[in-house]
RNA sequence: GGGCGGUUAGCUCAGCGGGAGAGCACCUCGUUGACAUCGAGGGGGUCACUGGUUCAAUCCCAGUACCGCCCA
């Protein structure tokens, strides 16, 4: 064997072996004994366009212990696997692929072609974290690997739909919603980022348009976004505030705009900010919109999807300010104000600003048509699910944060105006508004498919009404109802603007959707010249899905659903969700509302999609930042990987994944556990060179020798404690108690005290010993192979003999269920043993013996049990502690180093070697040592109420290390004193 | 402003009602055939602060300070 481990020639073989074995896959009845439970985590799904980081790195590594565990108990253990369509961060990195190659964009694509190009790109270089996940050594069932875009999950999008749509918890609704104006789509709540950036507080007077009331002439309103005045609806004040009391009702005018609008009483201002006056602009902010509503101000849109001024005949926005950027606009409206002379100050403030977390710019606050879900209703029995434990949540309080969002919910918005994702299953038709049979406003058919619509569409027109299926979407579709309508009115010769005006209004706001809607417009006009009057056309709902909406189905969809599959019958619900605290609202919340909708168990109750949700750390750097592409503090795991081995990389996110913190990582830390790995590779080594083979049938509990009977009840006292420490996701605490075994049991005692036993001529303790290593080690690997499975796994084989037939790989071993059998008196033995190497060792350093001189040891009035150990075990305490003989006194010789132990005195006589000084001060310091802890003891003990209120075993307790501190103290004192006799 | 969490050895972190722990770093010694990606030994902590509960508090409770995160 080579003398360290090499990662980066065995860790894709090994993945290979596993793989082409099928050992990953689910429900393989050859290698599953009858009635095997199955044991099922649903992977959250990386983005397609996503590449491995770190939060994944750890993700991942949790995900794939549990697995590998469970699959050694002998689960069917199935980890599906996947990703997410990722709608804009998917059709972004097309869209600036076809920029940078100088191609047409998507708009002279056109949607299908567009869509085409996507999953050409998802072809060629989609997903490459899948292959990162496989570098990690993840054991997910690649057979059965899923995308939220596939038909499979697209049917199940389309059924959820539908379904939410006819029990009414889908709904079309005009509200504001986050308009990202660089993607040109709203976006939900959660994507949205609130920062505090520097910015300015404004005022501007508006004066009284019927001239003064009580002496005011003017009311001052402050506003961070000077370009929004031009929409202002009205201005608000606080009811109980006298200062306006009178001026309630009365008309303001708004500079530049030059609009009159009221001032209404409203609860929203805070007369204790500013003037307590504040201007109400409906149509671009929150705030202002509830106001806006509740007093019935007019909401006044001022931006394009481009958050680009507008100019309509309801803002009377200059024409100047038209197709202005809105900063652009809000320099120019502050130039006039002050030209105006109603400018009156400006302070520094910070201010919350709302950004679009992928495209990093300010969010604008939009008036349009978007499809929501009643998430309100969804979240109920979410929110019971967990409270009655159904869904637990490791650690328990995250639950408190599950409840304050869901219990604040507001509806989610899924509507995305993107091309790449799930369409809207929504076609339009028009209404019939009279018996005249003349069409107006829109009518919808919501449904599974076109045809499916067409039927519907089918019952609901009378005969005469011919129907057809626009291959054209309605691309403009959230435009104002005033201009939509116009268009509608136009194609049904009903009261109408002209094209051209309405065409050229189009052009005004935005210059594509215009020229689709003339598109359209025009072949409606066709149609009317030809004398269809009586046609109508369903057209498509142009809008896509948010992506968490088909994510939200993962649990379920992925299982086949909603076709009755056997893997959903045996799989769901699922075991346990990994994942991290930022996706609990994202993901999590989201997975519980439908799948509680959707999915129901054998007596027809709502089933949870799983019954743990594991929310593990954050991984930052080493400094405690959160890592960002920006800060440049990213640390690459694959990176990582190629430097110090995958296991080295994961052990070390186990060891550092204790519950409820953060994960700062260190490479150190790694580098660590890369020496844990080369110090297993080694002790393994050593085993092979001092031939310890595998012994097929070995029974540790028939072992004689105690060195073996010990190291066998270590294993198995560890292996419990693994155990317990996976089943409760304790991981920090399963990888220190391996690390522990490994090194500080096996390798440091173990390893050295089995060498006296192997050079010595006892064939069967030999043999048995041999055996033994060899046990144990292959417990080691069984434990570890979770944690470390390429390693694991590569010493397995090498440990067996011969060609390793695939159900002999480690993989497909069995966990350990060790039986009752720690025997305490050889634990007893071994520890006293031990404690004396240690002990001596510590003396000699101290006294400066030279790590090669050979000291006789003195066992001085030592009981009859350190006595027969100390003969028993006496070349191996004579090779361990470098002493030359041992031997029995009564008395210590004179010039000794005193060791002073419970039941033995241990005597260096060091023939004139010794350092009285130094060996009077060492005895010195101990003394004081034991005697701080008695005075400590002896204290409690003297206190009334401990000996009458600590319950019996305490003080009894107490009170026996009070007897063995003074037995102690009163040792080292007559050493002491022997000691000043030499001198 | 609301909520959650943190403060333990120089650093990174476990522990969480009865004897202060690990890894790394540091100091001393060491190449005896598993391993220098190593071995042996060692130094180092009023467990943030103030009160309270308790026979007993690093641990439970309350408050304070500082530091994070989430939500508004």
């Amino acid at each position: 064997m080579e003398k360290t481990y090499q990662p980066a020639e065995i860790e894709p073989r090994l993945y290979k072996a596993w793989e082409d074995s099928g050992a990953f896959k689910a429900g393989q009845p050859d290698r599953l004994a009858e009635g095997a439970e199955s044991f099922c985590i649903v992977i959250p799904p990386p983005n397609v366009t996503g590449s491995l980081h770190m939060g994944h790195a750890l993700n991942n590594t949790l995900q794939d212990i549990l697995c590998r565990f469970e699959r050694m108990r002998g689960k069917d253990v199935l980890w599906q696997p996947g990703m997410d369509h990722a709608g804009i961060a998917t059709q972004m990195v097309v869209e600036r692929q076809l920029a940078e190659n100088g191609e047409p964009d998507r708009h002279a694509m056109g949607r299908e072609a567009f869509i085409e190009r996507i999953w050409k790109w998802k072809e060629e270089s989609g997903g490459t974290i899948i292959n990162q996940l496989k570098r990690l050594g993840a054991s997910c069932d690649w057979s059965r690997e899923r995308f939220t875009m596939d038909e499979g999950l697209s049917q199940a999008v389309l059924k959820v739909f539908v379904e939410l749509y006819n029990e009414g918890l889908i709904y079309k609704d005009k509200r504001l919603v986050n308009w990202d104006p660089v993607f040109q789509t709203a976006i939900s709540d959660l994507e949205v980022e609130q920062k505090d950036v520097d910015g300015h507080m404004w005022q501007f007077a508006y004066p009284l348009v019927d001239g003064p009331v009580d002496g005011i002439e003017e009311i001052i309103i402050a506003t961070t976004r000077p370009e929004t005045m031009l929409g202002d609806g009205a201005v608000a004040v606080h009811p109980s505030d006298e200062r306006y009391k009178n001026l309630i009702g009365k008309m303001v005018r708004l500079p530049i705009a030059e609009r009159h609008i009221p001032i209404i009483a409203d609860e929203y201002p805070d007369p204790e900010f500013g003037s307590g006056a504040v201007k109400i602009t409906g149509a671009h902010d929150f705030n202002d919109f509830e106001v806006a509503r509740r007093n019935n101000i007019p909401l006044i849109p001022l931006m394009d999807t481009q958050a680009r001024m507008i100019v309509t005949p309801e803002n009377n926005v200059p024409e100047h300010y038209k197709g202005l950027d809105r900063f652009v606009a809000r320099e120019l409206i502050l130039e006039e104000i002050k030209e105006l002379g109603f400018y009156r100050g400006v302070e520094d403030k910070v201010i919350a600003q709302p950004f679009g977390d992928r495209s990093g710019v300010v969010i604008e606050p939009m008036l349009t048509d978007q499809w929501y879900v009643d998430a309100e209703t969804l979240a109920k029995p979410a929110i019971a699910a967990v409270e009655q434990g159904e869904t637990k949540f490791v650690p328990k309080n995250w639950e408190k944060t599950y409840y304050e969002w869901m219990r604040n919910i507001q509806p989610w918005c899924i509507s995305r105006q993107l091309w790449w994702g799930h369409q809207i299953p929504v076609w339009y038709g028009q209404k019939i508004e009279d018996g005249e049979g003349r069409l107006g406003e829109q009518q919808i058919f919501c449904a599974k498919s076109a045809k499916e619509a067409l039927e519907k569409a089918r019952k609901y027109y009378p005969s005469e009404y011919k129907l057809e299926i626009g291959d054209d979407d309605l691309d403009t579709d959230w435009f104002s109802d005033e201009i939509s309508r116009g268009l509608l009115a136009f194609a049904h010769k009903t009261d109408l603007p002209s094209l051209s005006s309405v065409g050229k209004k189009l052009i005004d706001q935005t210059e594509f959707f215009a020229q689709t809607k003339i598109a359209q417009s025009e072949k409606i006009r066709k149609r009317i010249d030809d004398g269809e009057t009586r046609t109508v056309i369903l057209r498509r709902d142009p809008d896509v899905l948010d992506t968490w909406f088909s994510s939200g189905l993962w649990a379920f969809s992925t299982l086949g659903w909603p076709e009755k599959t056997a893997e959903l019958d045996r799989y769901y619900k699922t075991d346990v969700l990994v994942t991290g605290f930022d996706i609990i609202f994202f993901w999590v919340a989201r997975m519980m509302m439908l799948s509680l909708h959707f999915m129901k168990d054998k007596q027809g109750k709502p089933e949870v999609p799983f019954h743990t949700v594991y929310i593990h750390a954050l991984v930052r750097d080493e400094h405690g930042a959160k890592m960002s592409k920006s800060k440049g503090n990213v640390i690459d795991p694959l990176e990582l990987v190629e430097k110090y081995g995958a296991d080295a990389l994961r052990f070390t996110l186990a060891a550092m994944a204790a519950q409820g913190r953060d994960i700062k990582l260190s490479e150190q830390r790694i580098e660590g556990y890369r020496n844990f790995a080369t110090k297993l590779w080694n002790a393994a080594r050593f085993c092979d060179m001092n031939e310890c083979a595998r012994c097929e049938g070995f029974d540790p509990a028939g072992a004689r020798q105690t060195l073996n009977r010990w190291i066998a009840g270590e294993a198995m006292r560890t292996g419990k404690a693994v155990t317990q420490a996976i089943e409760a996701h304790r991981y920090n605490d399963a990888a220190s108690a391996l690390y522990r075994f490994i090194w500080n049991v096996f390798c440091d005692w173990y390893v050295e005290l089995m060498k006296p036993l192997l050079a010595g001529d006892d064939d069967e303790a030999k043999a048995e010993t041999r055996a033994t290593a060899a046990w144990t080690m292959d417990q080691i690997l069984i434990m570890l192979h979770p944690f470390m499975p390429f390693i694991t796994e590569e010493l397995w084989q090498r440990a067996s003999q011969g060609e390793v037939a695939d159900k002999d790989m480690l993989i497909m071993a069995a966990w350990p269920n060790y039986p009752d059998m720690v025997d305490e008196e050889a634990r007893e033995e071994i520890e006293w043993i031990i404690a004396v190497i240690s002990e001596i060792r510590s003396a000699r350093a101290e006294m400066n013996v030279p790590a090669g001189a050979k000291v006789p040891l003195i066992l001085v009035n030592a009981e009859e049990k350190p006595r027969a150990r100390a003969h028993l075990h006496r070349s191996l305490l004579k090779r361990m502690a470098r002493l030359e003989n041992i031997n029995f006194a009564d008395e210590p010789p004179k010039g000794s180093v005193q060791i002073v132990m419970d039941d033995a005195l241990l005597a260096l006589p060091l023939a004139g070697a010794i350092d009285v000084d130094a060996e009077n001060e060492r005895l010195t310091k101990e003394i004081e040592k034991v005697e701080k802890d008695i005075s400590g003891i002896a204290a409690k003990l003297a206190n009334e109420k401990f000996t009458s209120r600590a319950p019996e075993h305490v003080v009894a307790e107490q009170r026996a290390r009070k007897v063995a501190a003074e037995e102690t103290r009163a040792k080292l004192m007559e050493a002491l004193e022997r000691l000043k006799s030499v001198a």
